[in-house]
DNA sequence: CCGCTCGATGTTTTT
DNA sequence: CATCGAGCGG
């Protein structure tokens, strides 16, 4: 009897190379995290390799504690000696133990994009700029450099600082930086940053490449460059290391994912083991043959072949809906006549706000719901009011979470003393606290009085009773009582008591860095508890989990494929990839649905059509029910046939007879050029590739 | 200093 | 629609 009687050949022999590096390249459902998973159990429970030695690491919190979930189940012990979690906590956990070497104390706070935002928002009033931009503009710029490892000095050094735009974006940049910076405090593309910095420091790299000799990736596609290098800085010791993934599920293309990572690993290491799995086990024969249907109209597709044994199932159902209300009366509906239990369904959505709707429809049938991700509970005005105390105590550098503080409940402390405040502060070398003797009068004393009293007491008590006694000193409640709201605020505090408790009754002596750190992590609902209630989530987060019954809902043109992505051909195909990644999440039924009217930004769009993304699907496995006529004359093409996503022109640099050598198939001669693609024959055979992306593939 | 009103503005997706 | 910032009166 071995753990891995319950995997195949293939997942078997992936599961049993535990030296050296690996790769499995497979397409959905076919079991690459069960084999990661049964591969770690293996190699703890029948190879004797200590726990601490493995480092797991996938994308978001959601499917680190699923992993975390399942591994615990096989082996029957606990995981907390294992890091298996995402890059974030893995970075933040190492900064927080050498953060010392790179200038950051452990105290660090972590700026999420609200922070951000706010500190953003405050450079710009500050300085006169010419060529404004939107904060949201900035900080992807900013974030996008620092993926490339580029910092304000770099950047200076970079570009022609003369020319205004840039000099103005510099001046951001610096600024934004020195502020957090001063802060002890990093953002998320920070985190990343600095922990590949301590991967490349000469001292603490051993220590760490002794301590994480067996890494393991999960969705390896989704990986950046700075996730990418420090995974290859760990691994060059030992080179154990074992990714997994599918180039059809890359969705993260946005946050810099980069699809050639997994392409091209490989390349990264010598005899490289690669698996391939081509049976998929979760979904009937008709959901995979229709999501196949529709992901092989990506060029970027390598062309998997997946098959399943599992029954044909039902058809999948599309619904045309007149109105949102309607699409999600109908989901309701569905849900309530089956009489199975709740959480055996999910609802999939591209964008977050489609949510409300339809978690109000189904409470009106009352069917409980929980919406996973969207404005995180962390995010809400009260929590972050009363962290903003909590990561004050923690450390008195914050500028974010003082101003945060001081102002809320109101002090009748204003703009003008904050920065009189901060400005005192910055010329002393003060932290604000101390700073608040830069005048005499009562309200900074009394707050000042406040807050020393507050640390004084985080000394000798743990973080709930530290919480209690900020909400009673501070008269936190009766400040939002007269707020809209107020119960459902009030709940939301004691929520957050009652987490704290939670997470103290496993650890009782629980630090008040740590518990920072680990929430600003997270988003609060990423357990999938198995509560008995229907999931409702982005098809983003969804990726890694599977379901019963899925329905697709906003299954539009204009909402998805998004109206944004349809300039760009690579973002269509990412747009069809999400498609993908939504379809294969369900095991046995799946409903498309879509909305003929939306409100957009306050304006109602009407006759809206389906999404451009059913011409690609075989109809074959498909049962439109409730068909609604457009008012409008459909294209005059068949309309089987008709493809709205018709490309644009492309100039190619290929010439016919051209010899390029592709990153998977080798060497190859160019047959055929036009606009959407070339042709190439390889030894494999003749293959198109998307003209746009040949040069992520020919070398 | 605070809170209110009014007008401008705008969204993918997550850590 | 709903959130955010500017501007104003108390
Ligand atoms: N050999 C097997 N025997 C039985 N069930 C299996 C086997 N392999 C995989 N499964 C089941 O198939 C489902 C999908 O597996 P898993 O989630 O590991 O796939 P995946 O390749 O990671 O999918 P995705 O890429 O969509 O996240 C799971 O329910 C898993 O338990």
């Amino acid at each position: 009897m071995s753990i891995l009687d319950n995997l195949n050949d293939m997942q078997k022999k992936a599961a049993k190379l535990v030296e050296g590096p690996g790769l499995i390249l497979a397409g959905a459902g076919s079991g690459k995290t069960r084999t990661i998973t049964y591969k770690i159990a293996y190699m703890v429970k029948e190879m004797g390799i200590e726990k601490e030695n493995i480092l797991a690491l996938t994308f978001t919190n959601k499917a680190a504690n699923e992993m975390k979930e399942r591994i615990k189940k096989l082996m029957n012990e606990n995981t907390a000696d294992m890091q298996v979690s995402t890059f974030h906590s893995f970075g933040v956990k190492l900064l927080r133990m050498y953060g010392s070497n790179i200038g950051f104390t452990s105290n660090f706070n972590i700026y999420d994009t609200d922070d951000s935002m706010s500190i953003i928002k405050k450079i710009i009033k500050k300085l006169v700029l010419r060529n404004e931009l939107t904060p949201r503009a900035y900080l992807a710029k900013i974030s996008k450099l620092k993926e490339d490892e580029i910092m304000p000095e770099d950047y200076e050094k970079m570009v022609n600082i003369s020319i205004n735009a840039n000099r103005e974006f510099y001046d951001i940049y610096k600024e934004y930086q020195d502020e957090l910076k001063k802060s002890n405090s990093m953002d998320f593309s920070d985190i990343l940053y600095y922990t590949k910095k301590l991967t490349e420091n000469k001292r603490i790299l051993p220590i760490l490449q002794d301590r994480y000799r067996y890494i393991l990736v999960d969705e390896y596609q989704d990986t950046n460059k700075l996730q990418y290098a420090i995974i290859k800085n760990l691994a060059s010791k030992y080179k154990n290391i074992w990714v997994v993934g599918d180039e059809d599920q890359s969705i993260y293309a946005f946050r810099g994912a980069d699809i050639s990572n997994i392409l091209n690993f490989e390349k990264d290491y010598d005899n490289v083991n690669i698996i391939r799995l081509e049976q998929n086990y979760r979904s009937t024969s008709n959901i995979l043959n229709l999501a196949n249907s529709v992901i092989k109209n990506n060029m970027t597709s390598l062309g998997k072949k997946l098959w399943t044994t599992n029954e044909e199932g039902k058809k999948i159902v599309l619904f045309d809906a007149e109105t949102p209300y309607q699409e999600a009366r109908y989901i309701a509906k569905v849900i309530k006549l089956s009489n199975r239990n709740l959480n055996e369904f999910a609802i999939l959505y591209r964008t977050n706000y489609q949510s409300r709707i339809i978690e109000q429809e189904l409470l009106a049938e009352g069917i409980k719901s929980q919406v996973y991700g969207g404005l995180s509970f962390y995010s809400r005005k009260e929590i972050k009011d009363l962290m903003s105390y909590l990561i004050l105590i923690n450390n008195p550098n914050d500028s974010v979470n003082f101003e945060r503080a001081i102002t809320n409940p109101k002090r009748k402390i204003g703009a003008k003393t904050i920065a009189d405040i901060v400005e005192y502060a910055n010329k002393n070398n003060l932290n604000y606290i101390e700073a608040l003797d830069v005048n005499n009068t009562a309200k900074l004393k009394e707050f000042k009085n406040l807050m020393e009293y507050l640390i004084d007491f985080s000394e000798n008590n743990n973080i709930s009773s530290l919480l209690q006694e900020i909400i009673d000193k501070t008269e936190y409640l009766a400040y939002i009582e007269k707020e809209d709201n107020y119960e459902d605020r009030v709940l939301n505090i004691q929520e957050l008591y009652n987490s704290i408790i939670e997470i103290e009754k496993n650890n009782t002596d629980l630090k008040l860095d740590e518990y920072i750190q680990t929430i600003s992590l997270s988003s609060s609902l990423d357990d999938m508890s198995d509560n008995s209630v229907v999931k409702l989530m982005t098809i983003h987060s969804s990726k890694g989990l599977e379901f019963e019954t899925v329905f697709l809902a906003g299954f539009e043109s204009g909402l998805f494929p998004n109206s944004k992505s349809l300039e760009d051909e690579n973002e269509i195909e990412e747009e069809r990839r999400l498609l993908y990644v939504a379809l294969t999440r369900a095991e046995k039924e799946l409903y498309l649905t879509y909305s003929k009217s939306r409100m957009v930004n306050g304006v109602t769009i009407y006759n809206k059509m389906v999404s451009e993304f059913f011409y690609d699907m075989d109809k074959n496995y498909i049962n439109h029910i409730n068909k609604i006529e457009n008012p409008y004359k459909k294209p005059a093409s068949n309309v089987e046939n008709f493809n709205p996503l018709k490309k644009i022109k492309n100039d190619s640099k290929y010439k016919i007879g051209q010899i390029v050598i592709h990153k998977s198939y080798g060497k190859g001669k160019v047959k055929k050029v036009d606009d959407k693609a070339i042709t190439v024959e390889f030894s494999v055979g003749e293959k198109r590739i998307a003209a746009n992306l040949a040069d992520k593939f020919l070398i």
